[in-house]
DNA sequence: TCAGTGACTCCCC
DNA sequence: CGGGGAGCCACTG
């Protein structure tokens, strides 16, 4: 082994990951958003929490910023949990909804999609591929009050 | 090590 | 629906 392990082993009651972490959730992060399905789209906070940390929503928008807006990745199925574009304030926020509007998206009067209707929900078979535990797809399911 | 930063969320008005 | 504010978490200098 080397000599220095990503993990903080000492007396710490949380023993929380240091880099190693962070770039295996960044990681799933994009495995996720790689499935995501065309004309449906994914809440930052989804994300966060199918990856496996429920409250890194804004760490979510950091990983897909730095993809940049011309990447191959659907970083444009990723929105807010009010169902409206975040990329506004990077200069990326037309070009999210044109992509969104070319699936069939439409956005009411204050910019948001429908997010009952087209928010996607991974299938067991694709939970499975992500590795994703069916106990935390039911509590995620749970806390979006389907 | 520590304070600052954000493509976020939730809660309250 | 809109705006303000506090909480969250990993990253950065």
């Amino acid at each position: 082994m080397s000599s220095k392990s990503p993990i903080r082993s000492s007396a710490a009651g949380k023993g929380r990951l240091r880099k190693k972490g962070g770039d295996a959730f960044a990681e799933r992060v994009l495995k996720i958003v790689k499935k995501i399905p065309r004309g449906k789209v994914l809440t930052y906070g989804q994300v966060a929490t199918l990856a496996g940390l429920p409250r890194a929503a804004r760490v979510v928008g950091g990983i897909l910023f730095k993809l940049g807006p011309e990447s191959r990745l659907p970083w444009q199925r990723v929105i807010n949990a009010q169902g409206k574009i975040s990329t506004y304030r990077v200069g990326s926020g037309a070009r999210q909804r044109a992509l969104l509007e070319e699936e069939g998206h439409r956005f009411d009067r204050s910019g948001a999609v429908d997010l009952k209707a087209v928010r996607w929900w991974p299938a067991p078979k694709v939970l499975k591929e992500l590795g994703i535990e069916r106990d935390l797809a039911a509590v995620i399911r749970l806390r979006l009050d389907w």
